[in-house]
DNA sequence: GCCAAATGTCACATTTTTTCACAAAATTCT
DNA sequence: AGAATTTTGTGAAAAAATGTGACATTTGGC
């Protein structure tokens, strides 16, 4: 087996789709699929074969002629490429209805995330509890993110709190954000965004609508 | 002025900046900026001038030599461009814990969409009222979405029942879905789908992690 | 009137991404 | 055992997207 290509940087848009290998591996293991083809996973995703094979071949040779992928193998393979063989743990911002909405979301932590402390500026809010957890100020964030050692959090605050939010959470030093402030974040370039704003999703597809 | 380039298809990815130049231009047009040129726009997005100009010559010519744009002007023909000179009806399905943050969401109202149908079929939920819309059972779905032809719905059901909500939209006449279910959905070809899932995106930044 | 600024466009160059095609390997069939 | 089939991994080609540089042109300011 050839070791993996350090040498040449993996595209980030590669980066992008090994979740989604991932979350349909996910998906096999639980029906009990043992084996899978580029061909028939590529279906499930609605992508070509070639790109899968393409895309995990940055990484190591993880199938077998003839067969296809071993799906619990393919899985351990790609959490391993991701980190993710531990659990994150993570600093939501904003304890509104969106922020109350993912402390509850199930979906977390089977997948290797852990909402850990969650932060409003709301003096009504502080100290109330949601779904286990005490609502911190806003003004220990540096303080107990440090102390936890989170490099991960959510932004679930109004668009004229995210940038100073996110100014905070940098220099408590965390260095992956998703953001759900429909407004475009300065970060230096060490530390990772990703946005999700559902109304830029929706303007996107009326484009193509009569 | 030349006319739009109909012949050509513009690219999808062009149409996807769209959105992202027109909330850059709502916020500038709050702040009172009248004019702005591809520069500063690009350095707010954090993309290049260039491509801001090239993105905006596949459907006109907008700006104004010496100048730049003019804001009001530009946003006005942006949502031309992107069918938002009208409000669209949009369908809920699903009044989990996301579906009530999303109905209670503020900002769908001023960016062109209004939510209104929510369905659920939780016999519990059905008929309760949320944010002034009465839940309806999912056994209603085709019939109401027909009667108030409605072509956009989000999808907030758990993963296991995503594929057959959609199922039922496209059969109502829906044509744009957004999914927060972590699963590829199945559409025929000329329905819209957008992926709204937070788990990937942070197992996409995790890569980058230690 | 002259200078500086900024667009729109063209033609390329460059980079990035996707697709193609096929040898090699593994499996299945007869 | 040998032939046929399946499927991977991967170079090579193709396609798509982005960046660059030049430049005519228009506008606004001095």
């Amino acid at each position: 087996m050839m070791p993996p290509k350090n040498k040449i940087e993996v595209p980030d848009i590669v980066v992008s789709r090994l979740p989604l290998y991932l979350r349909a591996l996910n998906f096999l293991a639980e029906e009990g699929v043992e084996t899978i083809s580029s061909a028939e996973l590529a279906q499930r995703l609605g992508i070509s074969s070639a790109q899968i094979r393409k895309d995990l071949s940055f990484f190591g040779e993880f199938g077998k002629q003839g067969t296809g992928y071993n799906v619990e193998f393919l899985r351990k393979k790609i959490k391993e490429i991701l980190n993710l063989t531990r659990i994150w743990d993570v600093a939501l911002v904003g304890a509104g209805d969106l922020g109350h909405a993912l402390v509850h979301y199930g979906g977390f932590l089977g997948q290797g995330f852990r909402i850990s402390l969650v932060f409003d500026n709301n003096p009504q809010k502080i100290g109330q509890e949601i779904a286990g957890l005490i609502i911190q100020p806003a003004s220990r964030m540096k303080e107990l993110i440090r102390q936890h050692g989170i490099q991960i959090a959510i932004i679930a605050v109004p668009a004229s709190a995210a940038q100073k939010v996110t100014d905070e959470l940098v220099a408590a030093g965390v260095r992956a954000i998703l953001n759900y402030a429909p407004i475009t974040l300065k970060v230096p370039p060490d530390v990772h965004v990703q946005y999700i704003d559902p109304v830029t999703r929706l303007q996107h597809m009326t484009y193509y609508l009569k």
